[in-house]
DNA sequence: CCTTGACCCTCCCCTTACTGGAACCCCCAT
DNA sequence: ATGGGGGTTCCAGTAAGGGGAGGGTCAAGG
């Protein structure tokens, strides 16, 4: 069961690009055949996997290799995991927060452009320093 | 009316810093004083200020360096505009989109974790390749 | 045996939108 | 003259990889 990195790729739907990387900053270690091909066993594909899923969820390498490393840790405490994953969800929520108040902004902006071959532009206005609400 | 970075900083909102930047990237063209000290002009303090905005407003930099043109085209057509400002929207609306699925899944997972000092942890079993949903 | 195409390797620069820092100049008050 | 608070340039770094050059390797087919 030793799989090269294109196999590693098909597999956790990373590319291989983004494998070479993450053992660049040591998040994994695969071992080397002899002709220098990288050489990745099951609890290679299991991290990568796990990282995989991290990242999607959108932790931070930071954070990942936190995860990781509780991850292989049998005696970890699971408030530990817990306190990274509320971190984690706060700023998801503030970043929702932010996109929204600029969604609701631009919108109402732009429901009030006409959007013909007229230069008047509600848009640019908001835009500029024309600050009437 | 000229004023130095350090105005224009404090005017804007914006830091010395990044409006050295965008002079850089060729958004503002100041004058500059026999001491090479730049020299703003009421219509560099409008461009930043315009650009602190749409910044603000999520925008990218070449978003900005397009709107800027139209901003000073007389004869643009608000169209052009409010294209721009869909685009971004749409943007805006599929990151929300994203955001809020990661909330959710994390969320769930958050929830089902105790959170004490014993290690099974169902966002550690999430995140690797248990796959039960 | 040789070639072809699919893999794999390393190394380096590029991206976004700045931020920090070093090393230096300028002006005014003490 | 010295101190502080401006200003200037340039260099390096960030997150998380992406793109591409230039080259080695492997397996199959002719």
């Amino acid at each position: 069961m030793n799989l090269n990195i294109g196999d590693v790729s098909k597999r956790t739907g990373l590319r291989a690009k983004t494998i070479r990387y993450y053992e660049d900053i040591g998040l994994v270690t695969p071992l080397r055949d002899t002709n220098d091909y990288r050489v990745f066993r099951e609890t290679d594909l299991h991290k990568l996997t796990f990282l995989s899923r991290a990242r999607a969820l959108g932790f931070t390498i930071d954070d990942c290799r936190n995860l990781l490393a509780l991850y292989e840790d049998e005696t970890r405490a699971s408030a530990d995991v817990k306190e990274i994953t509320s971190k984690h969800l706060k700023e998801i929520e503030a970043k929702i927060n932010d996109l929204q108040a600029m969604h609701a902004t631009l919108s109402h902006l732009s429901k009030e452009c006409a959007g013909d071959h007229r230069p008047d532009c509600p848009i640019l206005e908001g835009l500029s320093g024309d600050d009437r609400r």
